[in-house]
DNA sequence: CAGAATGAAAG
DNA sequence: CTTTCATTCTG
């Protein structure tokens, strides 16, 4: 266990299912998400205001005093020594690689890698802007949370680079690199600290995982009742205490994370978890708790962790009842900050965890009824995670049947019994407040807490989150529909915080309107999703999924979309129902969202490994895929299945990482291969059905304006194809942008472009040879901006290398479409015209170029003829063209 | 480990 | 301007 070599080995089996790479893909992914950095970057994604880094920091500084041992696996190497070097964000481009590159692959199975970056690199080249654009952002957004999370970082670091050069060095640095470094924390003093509470309208991403993102959420409420409370009651103390309470509060939230994470790692996980709960909690907390009273909530948070943790490793019986009364509180806290259910979610994520855990693990199991079982599951939990994947259906049934069991011993039998859980709760947090702590103290604490916790207090903030957030949503779904706005990039991000959010507004909504009552369903449900976030630790895998689903029954599949989902949630709150629901929803999305991105992510990298063996069926295979990944929401439950298969990738932690990531991934567009293939080609034959339907959905169209034009553009393409009769050239790169606009046109186009495109460039043609940096996309931009009405010598040089390069590749037309576009109305004003029709001339022009090599110049010419009409400079592009 | 691509940053 | 490095993964 404790060596090291335990904890490689524990990737190694993940990996080893699939691929030994991917294993790698796994942690270096990971690693740069790291959870640490994970949280950084959700917190600065979703708010960039908050600070709650700052919590990170203060956790590294535990980690790294003391546990030094426990550290070194993970994180302490990271921390103390290396972990200055973190990876540097990828760029848009890269991420863009990233997404696609598995398309690619599909596409051309026998292409290397260089030459799918080639691919990439060409399709990157023909995406629209807007496109382009998101991934910019993203990019954006990534390298700034980098930065925030480290602050002095630098590209290059020196010619020497510390850390990267040596392979191990580099596996290592990569693990870890992001995560937090204890120079952050060190560095961005703690300036920030305690700032916000602010409640965090949008938390996010950060917490993708259900779990993190119950925790996470809860904490950012709690945040604030708690740091108001800590703050009265601190008081005295400095404001340090906040700064502590918060650091606790994510240590211990980590430490589940880890612990959940652990998976990998049984025994090395556990102890981790142990080392640095003890170290952490102990050692800070108890410090700091025992000085003061204010900390310790914090305190007790961890402690119970800690306890858990310890106990499971060490098995001794320790304190059970201790434990559990400190798990309680702590939970009980973080269930005030968010509410009654979450706090009924939070015992039974004490007691429960370990039922998932084993359940998931499906071990042993063995839940024994005996009290302690939490304990010993946890632990089995801890260590089995590394099989954890398999079990779907069990966490659930399993867990079902057990609680009843196990109910009698802990608080979950408030659940079963819960006649009300309020009151439950409210017994059970003095219980254990006063039994944990006994304490004035805390009481003092609680009460405040509680007051403000408590929905009464809450509420006016969270209505006002509330309203907030509804009209995001309706803004969010608007433009989802209408597309209206250009997709932020945060839009994803908000809409989870939004969901969180309203996560805690149901919540006490629910909790006003009804107590919470639990029906024999409910208790199921959130005693799932309480094991699932506790979980969460899991690799997201399919089985959260699953058990997600099953809980919801009541809604059934409502997953899909996000939208979907928080509306259901605020209607359903106020009904029993509608509680249940909304805990399910929540759960629900939260894991979708979680599991899809993982998943998603999952099932790429597995499509492509199972795939690659049978890629005759690219063409179903691309039909899902591009299904799945226009509605990722949707896809969720295709998303399962494949996951199951696959999902040995994510072991715990890097699950929650990854699906952070992911979610912003995911936020991204996909582009359907469909789209790029039609340029390129390849399979296309069959495809073109299929690609009947746009493929992207997620990003859809950026603008509406876009999309208008791009119909336009569309009919003109298509009469153009007419004209042709099949040339279809210009088709395969219209598709993509308009989902819906041109579909009949799509279709056809493809049909078109499937023969031409095989005949003209088999493969597709990697050989853009693109060797040396091109820079097409800008030259492109360039030209096409360039709206003199005419084109420079240069430009028509670009455009021509264009076409050459390109082999008539259908990339253009789609940068010109939109340039097309955006220019758009050509009757609007005649200056307006001038650009429009510069890029249609261009369009024109690479069309002519493809006939010319063709030797359909005719065709070239009808297409002067409408591009004519469009705008009636066309002749003198397209003299260029012919030229 | 090289290498294909692009982009961002640093020198 | 040039170099470095981010990701991915085959050969």
């Amino acid at each position: 266990m404790k060596g090291g070599g335990g904890g490689k080995e524990v990737p190694a089996e993940g990996e080893v299912s699939s691929k030994q790479r991917p294993k790698r893909k796994c942690l270096q992914w990971h690693p740069l998400l790291s959870k640490k950095k994970a949280l950084d970057f959700s917190e600065e994604e979703e708010e960039e205001d908050e600070e709650e880094l700052e919590k990170v920091s203060l956790e590294s500084p535990e980690h790294s005093s003391q546990t030094p041992e426990c550290v070194a696996m993970e994180d302490d190497g990271e921390e103390d020594s290396s972990e200055q070097r973190a990876r540097r964000p990828m760029n848009a481009f890269l991420l863009f690689c990233k997404r696609h590159r598995s398309l690619v692959r599909q596409e051309h199975p026998r292409l290397d890698n260089r030459g799918a970056t080639k691919i990439l690199a060409d399709w990157w080249a023909v995406l629209e802007p807007s496109e382009k654009q998101k991934y910019t952002d993203m990019a954006k957004e990534y390298k700034d949370a980098f930065m925030k999370a480290n602050p002095g970082y630098k590209w290059c670091p020196a010619t020497s680079k510390p850390v990267k050069s040596p392979t191990h060095a580099v596996s290592n640095v990569r693990k870890k690199t992001w995560s937090v470094p204890s120079n952050n924390t060190k560095d961005i003093p703690v300036a920030k600290k305690v700032p916000k509470t602010d409640s965090t309208p949008q938390l996010n991403f950060a917490m993708a995982d259900p779990t993190k993102m119950g925790g996470l959420s809860m904490l950012l409420l709690a945040g604030e009742h708690a740091l108001t409370a800590r703050e009265i009651s601190s008081s005295n103390s400095q404001s340090g205490v906040a700064d502590v309470a918060k650091h606790t509060g994510k240590s211990a939230l980590f430490q589940l994370a880890e612990i959940s994470s652990c998976p990998p790692q049984l025994v090395e996980g556990c102890k981790n978890s142990e080392c640095r709960s003890a170290a952490a909690p102990q050692t800070e907390v108890c410090g700091l708790s025992q000085p003061n009273s204010p900390d310790l909530p914090s305190s007790c948070m961890q402690s119970p962790l800690f306890q858990l943790a310890e106990i499971s490793s060490s098995d001794s019986q320790v304190s059970i009842s201790e434990v559990k009364q400190c798990g309680q509180s702590a939970l009980f806290q973080l269930a005030e900050m968010c509410l009654a259910s979450e706090a009924e979610k939070l015992e039974a994520l004490s007691s429960q965890p370990a039922m998932d855990s084993s359940s998931l693990c499906a071990q042993d199991s063995a839940p024994n009824t005996t009290p302690t079982m939490d304990l010993p599951t946890l632990t089995s939990a801890s260590s089995s995670p590394t099989s954890c994947k398999k079990k779907k259906k069990k966490p659930s049934d399993v867990s079902k049947g057990e609680k009843s069991p196990g109910s009698p011993k802990k608080p979950c039998k408030k659940r079963s019994s819960s006649s009300s859980d309020l009151e439950s709760l409210t017994y059970t947090i003095e219980a254990v407040a006063k039994g944990a702590w006994g304490s004035e103290e805390m009481e003092n604490t609680r009460k405040r807490a509680r007051p403000s916790g408590s929905p009464v207090l809450q509420p006016s903030t969270a209505e006002k989150k509330k309203t907030k957030l509804k009209v995001k949503k309706q803004l969010r779904t608007k433009e989802e529909e209408e597309e209206k706005g250009e997709g932020e990039d945060c839009k994803t991000l908000e809409a989870e915080g939004s969901l969180l959010i309203h996560e805690a507004e149901l919540k006490f909504e629910c909790k006003d309107e009804a107590d919470v009552k639990v029906d024999s369903t409910e208790d199921s449900e959130p005693h799932t999703s309480t094991a699932q976030q506790s979980k969460s630790v899991e690799p997201a895998s399919p089985l959260p999924s699953k058990g997600e689903e099953r809980e919801l029954e009541a809604k059934p599949v409502l997953m899909q979309t996000e939208e979907k989902e928080i509306e259901p949630k605020p209607e359903a709150c106020g009904s029993r129902k509608s509680e249940r629901s909304c805990k399910g929803a929540l759960y629900k999305t939260l894991v979708s969202e979680g599991m899809l991105t993982s998943l998603r992510a999952n099932v790429d990298r597995g499509k492509r490994g199972s795939m690659r063996g049978t890629m005759s069926e690219s063409e179903i295979g691309w039909t899902d895929e591009s299904c799945n990944f226009s509605q990722p929401a949707a896809s969720n439950p295709k998303k399962l299945k494949k996951s199951k298969s696959k999902e040995e990738p994510v072991p715990g932690n890097l699950g929650k990482l990854e699906e952070e990531f992911e979610k912003k991934f995911n936020s991204l567009p996909q582009f359907s291969p469909l789209t790029f293939d039609k340029k390129s080609t390849a399979v296309t034959k069959r495809k073109k059905a299929n690609v009947a339907h746009p493929l992207e959905n997620p990003t859809s169209n950026k603008g509406p304006s876009p999309s208008q034009k791009k119909t336009l553009f569309h009919k003109i393409v298509s009469k153009y194809k007419n004209k042709k009769e099949k040339a279809g050239t210009l088709d395969k790169a219209v598709a993509q942008p308009d989902p819906t606009a041109s579909d009949t046109g799509t279709a056809k186009a493809d049909s078109s472009s499937a023969s031409l495109s095989t005949e003209t460039r088999k493969t597709g043609d990697v050989p853009v040879g693109s060797q040396k940096r091109k820079a097409r996309k800008s030259k492109i931009t360039h030209l096409v901006r360039t709206a003199d009405g005419r084109l420079s010598p240069a430009e028509a040089d670009k455009v021509k290398e264009l076409t050459q390069d390109q082999d008539g590749k259908p990339l253009t037309h789609e940068t010109l479409c939109n340039t097309e576009s955006c220019s758009t109305d050509p009757g609007p004003a005649e200056t307006d015209s001038l650009p429009a029709f510069f890029s249609l001339a261009a369009l024109a022009e690479v069309a002519a170029m493809e006939n010319m090599h063709r030797g359909q110049r005719a065709v070239a010419i009808a297409a002067e003829g409408q591009v004519k009409d469009m705008a009636p400079q066309t002749p003198v592009l397209i003299s260029c063209a012919d030229q």
